[in-house]
DNA sequence: AACAAGACCTGCATGC
DNA sequence: TGCATGCAGGTCTTGT
């Protein structure tokens, strides 16, 4: 599910109730997800303070008040969902639940893509789940020129090599394709052709589209909500993805002459773009 | 080294 | 109604 707006819409909901709470007890309810649960997970957050909820890539970090770091990533149908304290009606899929005082937070997870485990804040970025991520797009470091120095070399499809984490950290399937087409780039291009001033206007796309998303709480399509059931509003902002045939926002081109937004299968997933505005 | 394909799961829409 | 198929916001491993 979630990319990066929506890791982002996700931390900022849970800092605002867990933040500076402590943690009087954590509920796991099975041994693993995408993998397993470290030993001792649950009695190693239960008495601690909350310091702080943030996000690198698409992983969320909360850091604990003796050092310890929770990382927590929603793979593709992950939730955090805010309720009241002691809850004890709980889903089939609800696999953590973090309790404090004034509210019960769950973590589920039909699919069991994500995945939790525990770290120390001292070696946090030397982790294997972090250690080989790229920029944070969000960053001023993140430009036209860096982006470039990332893609020289790669002769893989442009969208295809823009979801490699290790190139630019946080973007996904939706975004990618959103990106792109606000760049005027063909997805499938060769990486390395995308230097100067290309370079440039891709990282201002990555920028703009991940912003406003962030703004309209992400996009929900089927299990994005907000933490606290609140719905992400960007999909209505949407100029490519999953419109295959709809007319190109960007031209207008008669779209039963032109097919008008194509959707095309690299890697094994979909891409949507306008083969006309996008070279 | 780079890349594609498969694997990991459940749920939902579609078509027979 | 049931059943089979294909698809979904992500990553990790395996094989060429």
């Amino acid at each position: 599910m979630p990319e990066l707006p929506e890791v982002e819409t996700v931390c900022r909901g849970l800092a605002r109730v867990l933040e500076g709470r402590v943690i009087d007890r954590v509920v796991l309810r099975r041994a693993d997800l995408r993998t397993p649960f470290p030993p001792g997970f649950a009695d190693r957050i239960a008495g601690r303070r909350v310091v702080s909820i943030r996000r690198r890539a698409k992983f969320m970090l909360m850091a604990l008040d003796d050092g310890t770091v929770v990382i927590g990533h929603l793979g593709m149908s992950g939730r955090m969902v805010i309720g009241p304290p002691r809850l004890n009606v709980l889903d089939r899929h609800d696999h953590v639940v973090f309790e404090t005082a004034e509210a019960s937070v769950r973590f589920n997870d039909p699919r069991r893509f994500g995945l939790m485990t525990l770290t120390a804040e001292d070696v946090l970025s030397e982790h294997p789940l972090l250690a080989r991520l790229g920029p944070e797009p969000l960053d001023d470091s993140f430009t036209g020129p860096a982006l470039a120095a990332a893609l020289r070399g790669k002769n893989g499809p442009l969208k295809t090599v823009l979801l490699d984490q290790r190139v630019v950290a946080g973007l996904g399937n939706i975004y990618v394709s959103e990106a792109l087409f606000r760049a005027g780039l063909s997805p499938r291009r060769a990486a390395r052709t995308v230097t100067g001033g290309r370079a440039d206007r891709l990282v201002r796309a990555i920028k703009d589209v991940l912003s406003e998303a962030i703004a309209a709480g992400g996009s929900t399509l089927r299990d994005h909500v907000q933490p606290t059931g609140e719905l992400g509003y960007f999909q209505h902002r949407f100029a490519v993805y999953d419109r295959e045939g709809q007319p190109c926002p960007g031209c207008d081109c008669d779209p039963s002459a032109t097919g008008g937004i194509r959707r095309i299968v690299q890697a094994g997933r979909s891409t949507f773009f306008c083969p006309k505005r996008q070279r």
